[in-house]
DNA sequence: TAGTCACCTATACCAAAGTATAGTCCCGCC
DNA sequence: GGCGGGACTATACTTTGGTATAGGTGACTA
């Protein structure tokens, strides 16, 4: 029977997802609370067949998780698990490596479909997800942004003046209000609290 | 056997608690995706002894979901469930009718204790939670604020100018400066827009 | 009654934010 | 080669944001 070890710090949603997992009689369910504890039972017992990661969770820092799960374990197939990423995210989660992306607007049934998928070998990835709903992929006006009006807009989710912003990139106070400046116009926002705000409600940083 | 309508628009949380509680064999379990589905429910079905409602919901707009579903519903059992609120959203929930607040740190076996609770008649809130944690209670910072300061605070977390909110609150813009400055130093940051980014991250707003 | 506090307004000043225009450099592309 | 785009800088300007100080009102309270 595979061994599937699932981490997340939500003991709650991540008990009752194991148990039911464990209630189809398919799988022999581990559990952890965050991505230490996770990568530490991994270690004592080398037959984990899937690790299923939850994005937001102590450790993870995004998707830096992700790749030091990857790292320390090379060949075990992993999946991300999230309740608020998009589909951009679910994307760069798979490029970096995951075998399975599961949103947690997914059914329980519909989940243990994807396990038996990875687990098979292949890589799940549901392409139709959040396609209908309120704003799920990153809007086309994020990627309109240049890098360095991207990493402008990180430090602007800082909430960091323009002074600050500019020694941190070790460029000009004015460029960085020429960046600004652009970010503001192609996001449609009117200043820097709003762009701040839009990006991390987008949970882009 | 009592039945449960538990309301949360992650179908995989949703569906994995409920298919848990089910399978405890105490309860009988209805599910929904969001309020209006929820209370349409209701409607339909008024054997419904236990309403489970998701803080983080179509509908809800914080609170305000739970003092509808306590209107419409005055008799029966409302209980909150929430991932990411505070100690001092628990508490006003308490205060708004709720009869149980269920963190989703809790564990599976003591969220079934917890309904047990609650159908008994009892108010089910978990004074622990969250204590040693990070930042769980809502800092000090935030309650030092008076009434104009936090309706200040409030509209700069849409990244409204002064002259915008002065407009909004009936006050002139010199006002709205003193109290935004205010705010900054009650709250000890150094610009509108931490302090936006601050609050969001508590989730006040 | 005096004190305190939240709230409001006023004037004034300086710093920061945002706009506009123009020009340089580098790099990839037709 | 010429072209365009991204990144950077510069100058100059207007608006907004934030600070400082001072003063007026009403409400609640010792």
């Amino acid at each position: 029977m595979p061994n599937i070890l699932i981490a997340d710090d939500h003991d709650l949603v991540r008990d009752t997802i194991a148990a039911y997992l464990e209630a189809s009689g398919e799988f022999k369910l581990l559990t952890a609370s965050n991505l230490d504890e996770a990568l530490e039972k991994m270690g004592g017992m080398d037959a984990i067949d899937l690790l299923i990661l939850d994005y937001h969770m102590p450790g993870m820092n995004g998707l830096a998780g992700l790749e030091r799960a990857r790292k320390a374990y090379p060949a075990t197939r992993i999946a991300m698990l999230s309740g608020v990423a998009n589909r951009d995210v679910a994307n760069k989660a798979m490029e970096q490596g995951a075998d399975g992306f599961i949103p947690k607007s997914l059914t329980a049934a519909s989940m243990v479909n994807a396990i038996r998928f990875v687990l098979a070998g292949e890589r799940y990835f549901p392409f139709d997800f959040g396609t209908a709903e309120a704003a799920s992929e990153t809007p086309a006006a994020f990627s309109d942004l240049s890098d360095r009006e991207m990493q402008t807009l990180e430090q602007l989710c800082i909430g960091l003046s323009n002074k600050e912003i500019a020694r941190n990139l070790g460029i000009q106070e004015v460029t960085v209000k020429l960046h600004v400046k652009n970010v503001l116009s192609k996001l449609g926002v009117a200043n820097r609290t709003q762009a701040a705000l839009l990006a991390k409600e987008q949970h882009l940083f």
